[in-house]
DNA sequence: TCAATTATGACAGTAATGCTATCATAAACA
DNA sequence: TGTTTATGATAGCATTACTGTCATAATTGA
């Protein structure tokens, strides 16, 4: 299966996902960039992996940061999509809250969907990663072209949530992307810095945070006596 | 007024707090890091705007990379320093969080301290390039050499405090680097993607942020009915 | 105070990075 | 079947991220 979405032009020259070689180049980038750490990945090593040549790489992509934020940007809509098609049929708002983190940890965690995407190193890839998108000295206009705009999207929809809970919530859009933040880096820090969490790396580590993201909204959006 | 830290040995060659050449690169690397960004920041810029050279800068940071570690952790010790001193006489659990939380937010409102440290522009410097300090390949060999000593020590004291208040929350690290990472996004998010972030940028942004954090933890440590 | 250590500056040099340009050929498409 | 269009092959170039060597200036301590 392969699902294609509707990404900001200004993150590629040529849309990856319509063609083999941008298939490829997506594929095995978001693999190497897991190996060797956005820093070392450079597209010269992504075009011997692939048996390509640098200069066709930089027909789809202007440098590894457009290419990362496309990674990204794919990512949260993948994510995304996965809330929607779950929340679809639920009316409770505290459920379709509890249906959003649970996807928010566990997208990749579902049996792969996708034929040359690799959801769950992608996953990691944005958990160790994803902050690099944004945080750059082009941030202002790369917003203004909307690169971050499946992000925001994606906060929205949560933060609507949040409010359907609790229209008087005075601070959803954080709580919104403090979710996804938290999730990721509570996450990397189990993984790679355990005295910075409370989460225990290992198998019920998902579990533990979806309860913890949970317990945490449960006790903002509980209304007071 | 100078204020020295100890900070772990591997973060240096040569401790920069000892010698002028030292001070002088501490003081334009925060600035031309926040002009240039952490990615087209270079050495060789560096040392022309301190009229040296790339080779002395060398002698004291093995690359940019241990520069931005060292720069990060005297940051951490720094709001460490002035969360310690502001609630030494302070008894209350409660009223030493707000004040952790204060400082976390406005450690660079302060009046600056330190002759060759702009504590604001650190400040911001941490917020936008102080997690390409740990989201790196070699984190955990850095984390095993005491690299990120700093910034957990500040964490477990927070910590502390949380487990003061409420010493059955089953998440006081989690919530206490949440509380680091989420003011820094935060206050990013203001200035740059608004959208994700239900704080506006201005004046009265940095009171807002310490009773948003305020107002989620008190939510979260209040004892249930 | 003079010798010895240590810190800095002034070069030079090198492999890798981050591109851009040109041209030939293969594939797709009309 | 002719023509776009995509890819590969190769070259080139400025910058980055270092390392090495040597001379000189500053500090230290016997």
């Amino acid at each position: 299966m392969e699902i294609k979405f509707d990404l900001n032009e200004s993150l590629y020259l040529r849309d990856p996902q319509n063609t083999d070689l941008g298939k490829k180049i997506i594929e095995f980038a978001i693999i190497l960039i897991d190996e060797l750490g956005f820093e070392s990945f450079t597209f010269k090593k992504l075009a011997a992996k692939i048996s390509s040549t640098e200069k066709s790489i930089y027909r789809y992509f202007e440098n590894k940061h457009y290419l990362l934020l496309f990674l990204t940007s794919w990512y949260w809509e993948w994510v995304h999509f996965l809330i929607e098609i779950n929340i679809k049929n639920v009316s409770s708002g505290q459920e379709r809250l509890k249906i959003a983190i649970k996807y928010l940890v566990l997208a990749t965690a579902e049996n792969p969907m996708n034929k040359y995407i690799n959801e769950n190193l992608l996953h990691k890839l944005v958990i160790k990663e994803g902050g690099k998108a944004y945080h750059i000295n082009e941030v202002d206009d790369e917003n203004k072209a909307g690169m971050f705009h499946s992000y925001k999207v994606l906060v929205k929809v949560v933060a609507d949530i949040i409010i359907s809970i609790e229209p008087k919530f005075p601070y959803s859009d954080s709580l919104a992307s403090n979710l996804f933040e938290m999730a990721n880096n509570q996450i990397y820090f189990a993984e790679h810095l355990p005295r910075l969490t409370s989460l225990k790396s290992g198998k019920k580590m998902d579990d533990d945070l979806i309860n913890m993201l949970c317990y945490f909204t449960d006790r903002l959006l509980k209304k007071e006596k």
